[in-house]
DNA sequence: ACTAAAAGCGCC
DNA sequence: AAAGGGCGCTTTTAGT
């Protein structure tokens, strides 16, 4: 797409979003490259980058169709309620909005003729002259726009009507609909909404895989590491470190996944025999194997019964659920057509073979002990069918690793999962919840470790035991043009390792189930070992701890996920237009301003950390190393956004260099990066900015009010470049422009964090409902939310667009909101049994208020004489307090009491706390001693918590879950401080983890809410949200806060209350 | 072309 | 000598 004036000139400053300016001034033509996509009802790109310049992208590959992954698109569908036919993508932070082609088409000859103007408008260009000489006007075009889109629309659910009912007729698979008969070359046809997933075994017909990157084996277990060394600059604690990604330890490292992935089932039902029969007919022999991985796994084919035709199945699901019912089974799948890192199994995946094992003793034929089925080529389908038996009998008991994963990807085939009795990686992450920094907790890594295996029985293979990774076994060495071999090590895709290497791709399959009940029968032997002490009690063993909570607790967690959320796609689209539009305003703003004092700021990304670095710090010296600074200027390679053409050159080439220099001035900076380098943070950035409005616009003074406004702020409501840029109007504008900056990159924030990615396809399953994966995996105990994480959605008071709105409930059903009232203080209060804090919540109302009364006793003289009140519940709007509120007469004391509230329970130290209140750290010593001196009791109770750590190497929970620090030995003193301050917090965090795991079991206990239909949908550390019927929502909402408030079995064991604060609403935002 | 590192930011 | 715990995710940039 190449945006033109009139004179054919390229032009900037074209913004996405602003199909429906107010003020259009300038009308942008889209000229419409010919397209050789098959999918002519799309225009090629439009495209602007984070900075919100268009620029044509004609010649560039980095945004040439081609290199785009179809994962990284989100996709809207045209509507007939919505007819903005948008497709975005974000391509290295780049957006991309793709229009109908037949609406962005223009007649490059006569430009005039055809091209409706409101493709895209840009309020500050819009040439009035220019809309007159054409015939058309936006009304008018828009009206068009909305008949196409209506008519796509229509054309498509026809299409997918068709379908659908294709695939009911064939019981499984379809015809392989690839890549090439689908979709434009970068995979953004369009689809609706109603493509996705209608049928739960058809290939997914809304995802193209383009570079065959992703992952074609799903154990995603495996996540990324994070831990290490801690460095600390200058008053900023980072992490930094490189610790063992288990996923990229161990299998992912230099591997590429080979072709494409999306490859699914074939049609070809008449197949079935003879695919079957010709591979494991017996005539064919293992290929000549030269590893000693290879021989060794080729042994294990003699302990497998291959399965791949309905009477062999009947047989072994006879076996199963007869004569081995009480045996324990391990299950494992194996799955293509799915990304883990970035679907949901839910509604995406399909299994290509599954294996189970149940033990040596068992015999599936021929003393064979492990069932592997082959679901891959014709009638696969009714083969998995043919286990439901199995998998739905609830006392048959099934381990896992992994559970969630799997019980998706088997319920996507209609199976609904019963008797599930362990998950291996639950159990590893209570045994040992530090391996995150020592293997993690991947299959291979755990069975590979023999700490971890040494319980487990002797068996035959015993040499064997553990699993082999993919890289291992089928990894080939890619080789240079010169033959030579190359690093990157290729896998191929997982459909094709069961084609092409049946017996390998066998061996490696089965080893997973065996692996994994090797691994269960370990682990449970060393549960059974630990000692389990709940609240001060010897319950019995740690294994007994996993059956009475984490095993019902992870069977409710895939509950959780399969419900997923409904999610108002539209409403995000629209706040989508908004913080674009605003987004691209105060980065004009910015860019206006910056290019005074260095031209090609004009061009800069305002995304670029480095970029924005150079400009404020350039020629700042490291402070780490004063012997480094930053250049006084630096080329960047950007976008040829203006194509301008560098001397030397026929053509404007894609990128081209933009020098940045520091803006003249010296700025001050207190703030720097881990690595010494001055930060640009938001925070950083507001310090040089101060309180002001980013509204200032410097270029003309007619809007008096505005300029009247600001002359009434105080000066020392400007920031730091205030002084920097000479204290005069020059400094104000300062000011503003970063206030601005500030804006850009929070909004930017927003959108590329929340409000894009929650429109993506790959994280919902049908119905709109987005599911993301809850996981244990927190060395605390707290869960975390992944894919897409909903547990960082913004708050209140910092969410400017409202995000939460966008999470609803069904129609006529009502959501619940109900979250603790300071639950980590509450349990602190019980664990360190800490009579004030105790009686404080004793005797209710504003917990912060009364900690800032505790402290200061000229406070407390003052309540004492009802000078002012604790707190205030007006009755009515106009019924107010007949004295002052405690929190606005001693606004900053109460301040303090609640920020040594929350950090203290987290080791914070006077030191931090000085830098955040900028006093001297006497002070802030002072201040917190003043907090310890009615509360000697947590005092005490983390002295010891640092003593057990140092001396036993580990803290407990409240329930009696252990967290080691196995790094204290050897460790740096920083080090020691952070494991200190672990060893404090992870007896408070663990255990309000506990009281809410607790919490959202017995709500699922509940027979009254399940009667009602009433369902758990998420948990947010110490809230949780349940969705059902309107009409009973109140009746549920008392039953929530009551088995809230008395989670353990019903009572509360804590020597505190448990508050509750609970909403029912039809949003997320409104329920809190 | 792919990956890792660094930086930053969202939540409780 | 530094100085708040626990997470997941995106982006840019540099290195291979």
């Amino acid at each position: 797409m190449v945006v033109t004036t009139p004179s054919g000139q390229f032009k900037t400053s074209c913004p996405s979003s602003f199909f429906f300016s107010s003020q259009p001034r300038r009308l942008f033509r889209a000229k419409m490259a010919s397209s050789s996509s098959p999918c002519a009802s799309l225009s090629r790109n439009f495209s602007s980058r984070r900075n919100l310049h268009f620029h044509p992208s004609r010649n560039d590959p980095s945004i040439s169709t081609t290199n785009i992954s179809s994962s990284n698109l989100f996709r809207r569908p045209v509507s007939i309620e919505d007819p903005l036919p948008v497709i975005c993508k974000r391509v290295r932070g780049y957006l991309w909005v793709h229009c109908l082609a037949s609406v962005a088409s223009v007649n490059q000859s006569n430009p005039t003729s055809s091209l409706p103007p409101l493709l895209i408008y840009n309020p500050d260009n819009f040439d009035y002259e220019d809309r007159k000489n054409t015939s058309t006007n936006p009304e008018h075009s828009l009206d068009l726009w909305r008949q196409e889109s209506k008519r796509l629309n229509q054309n498509k659910l026809d299409e997918n009507e068709k379908r659908r009912q294709l695939e009911l007729k064939t019981s499984h698979g379809t015809e392989d609909s690839n890549k090439n008969s689908k979709g434009s070359p970068d995979g953004s046809y369009y689809v609706g909404q109603s493509f996705s997933g209608s049928s739960t075994c058809s290939p997914k017909l809304d995802t193209v895989e383009v570079n065959g990157q992703s992952r074609p084996i799903c154990q995603p277990e495996v996540q990324n590491g994070r831990s290490g060394e801690l460095i600390s600059v200058n008053g900023r604690v980072n992490h930094k470190w490189k610790i063992n990604s288990p996923l990229k330890e161990n299998s992912n490292k230099d591997v590429h996944f080979n072709g494409s992935n999306r490859q699914h089932l074939e049609t070809a039902e008449g197949n079935s025999a003879s695919k079957g029969g010709a591979k494991f007919d017996g005539t064919q022999k293992p290929k000549a194997i030269s590893t000693g991985h290879h021989k060794n796994l080729s042994r294990i084919y003699d302990e497998v019964v291959v399965v791949n035709n309905i009477s062999d199945a009947q047989k072994v699901v006879g076996l199963l659920t007869t004569e081995y019912r009480d045996l324990v089974h391990a299950c494992d799948t194996e799955v293509a057509s799915i990304d883990v890192k970035k679907e949901t199994p839910v509604n995406h995946g399909e299994i290509i073979c599954f294996s189970i094992y149940s033990g040596e003793t068992a015999d599936y034929g021929n003393g064979k002990s492990c069932i592997w089925v082959d679901v891959l080529d014709g009638g696969g389908r009714e083969l998995l069918m043919e286990f439901a038996p199995f998998f739905e009998d609830s006392s048959i008991k099934k381990v896992w690793h992994n559970y969630s994963f799997d019980s998706h990807v088997i319920e996507n085939y209609g199976i609904k999962i019963s008797g599930f009795h362990a998950d291996t990686m639950h159990m590893a992450r209570l045994w040992d919840s530090a391996r995150r920094t020592e293997g993690g907790y991947s299959l291979e890594a755990l069975t590979s470790d023999s700490r971890v295996m040494n319980e487990a029985q002797s068996c035959r293979n015993r040499e064997l035991i553990g699993k082999i990774s993919m890289k291992t076994i089928f990894g080939k060495k890619k080789l240079k043009r010169d033959g030579s071999e190359g690093k990157l090590t290729i896998i191929p895709p997982v459909e094709e390792l069961q084609r092409e290497e049946p017996i390998l791709w066998t061996c490696y399959s089965a080893l997973d189930s065996m692996s994994t009940l090797q691994l269960f029968e370990s682990l449970q032997k060393k549960l059974e070992k630990m000692e389990w002490i709940s609240n001060g009690k010897l319950e019995g063993s740690m294994f007994k701890f996993y059956e009475k909570y984490w095993r019902p607790f992870g069977e409710l967690l895939v509950k959780l996920e399969t419900e997923g959320m409904l999610v108002n796609c539209a409403y995000l689209a629209e706040i989508q237009k908004v913080a674009t539009r605003e987004q691209q305003i105060a980065a004009d703003r910015f860019r206006k301003w910056a290019a005074r004092y260095c031209p090609d700021a004009m061009h800069m990304n305002v995304g670029s950390d480095a970029q924005l670095r150079q400009l404020f710090f350039g020629g700042t010296l490291n402070s780490n190393d004063p012997n480094e600074a930053l250049p006084l200027s630096r080329s960047f390679k950007v976008p040829n956004t203006d194509n301008v053409i560098e001397e030397g050159k026929k053509d404007p080439s894609k990128f081209r260099n933009i020098t940045l220099c520091s803006l003249g001035v010296t700025m001050e900076t207190e703030i720097y990066t881990a690595s010494g380098w001055p930060s640009v943070s938001g925070d950083a950035l507001k310090t040089l900015a101060g309180k002001v409005s980013s509204e200032y616009d410097w270029t003309d003074d007619e809007d008096i009010s505005t300029d009247q406004k600001i002359k009434k702020e105080v000066d020392d409501s400007y920031g730091t470049a205030y002084e920097a840029f000479g204290r005069e109007k020059e400094g104000k504008e300062a000011c503003h422009a970063i206030a601005a900056l500030c804006e850009v990159c929070s909004i930017d924030s927003l959108l590329s964090n929340f409000i894009l990615p929650l429109q993506s396809n790959n994280i919902s399953g049908k119905n709109g409902r987005i599911h993301c994966s809850l996981n244990i995996n927190t060395e605390t105990g707290r869960l975390s939310a992944r894919r897409p994480n909903l547990q960082n959605q913004p708050a209140l008071e910092k969410d400017r667009y409202k995000i939460r709105q966008a999470f609803i409930a069904a129609p006529g059903n009502s959501l619940i909101v109900a979250d603790y009232g300071q639950l980590e203080l509450r349990i602190l209060a019980h664990l360190a049994n800490c009579r004030s804090m105790k009686d404080a919540f004793k005797a209710g109302g504003d917990f912060h208020s009364r900690t800032a009364m505790n402290m200061y006793s000229h406070i407390r003289e003052a309540v004492e004489k009802q000078e002012v009140l604790l707190e205030w519940h007006p009755q009515s709007s106009d019924d107010k307090s007949p004295v002052p509120l405690l929190k606005d007469a001693f606004g900053s004391e109460r301040r303090k009491a609640k920020m040594l509230n929350f950090s203290i329970a987290y080791g914070k130290t006077p030191v931090g706390l000085a830098r955040d209140w900028k006093v001297s750290v006497k002070e802030a010593k002072a201040t917190v001693n003043l907090w310890y001196s009615d509360r000697k009791e947590v005092l005490y109770w983390q002295k010891e918590r640092k003593e057990e750590a140092n001396t036993i190497g580990s803290v407990k929970t409240l329930l009696g879950r252990t967290r080691s620090f196995p790094s204290l030995r050897g460790a740096s003193n920083s080090h020691k401080g952070h494991i200190e301050r672990a060893a404090i917090n992870t007896p408070v965090q663990g255990s309000a983890a506990d009281v809410a795991m607790c919490a959202m079991l017995e709500i699922s206990k509940n027979a009254r809410l399940r009667e009602l239909g009433w369902k758990l949908l998420l948990q947010v550390h110490d809230e949780v949200i349940l969705e059902g019927p309107a009409e009973s929502a109140e009746v549920a909402k008392a039953i929530v806060v009551e088995c809230m408030s008395k989670p353990f079995d019903g009572t509360n064991i804590l020597s505190v209350d448990l508050a509750v604060d609970a909403k029912c609403a039809q949003n997320w935002y409104a329920a809190k």
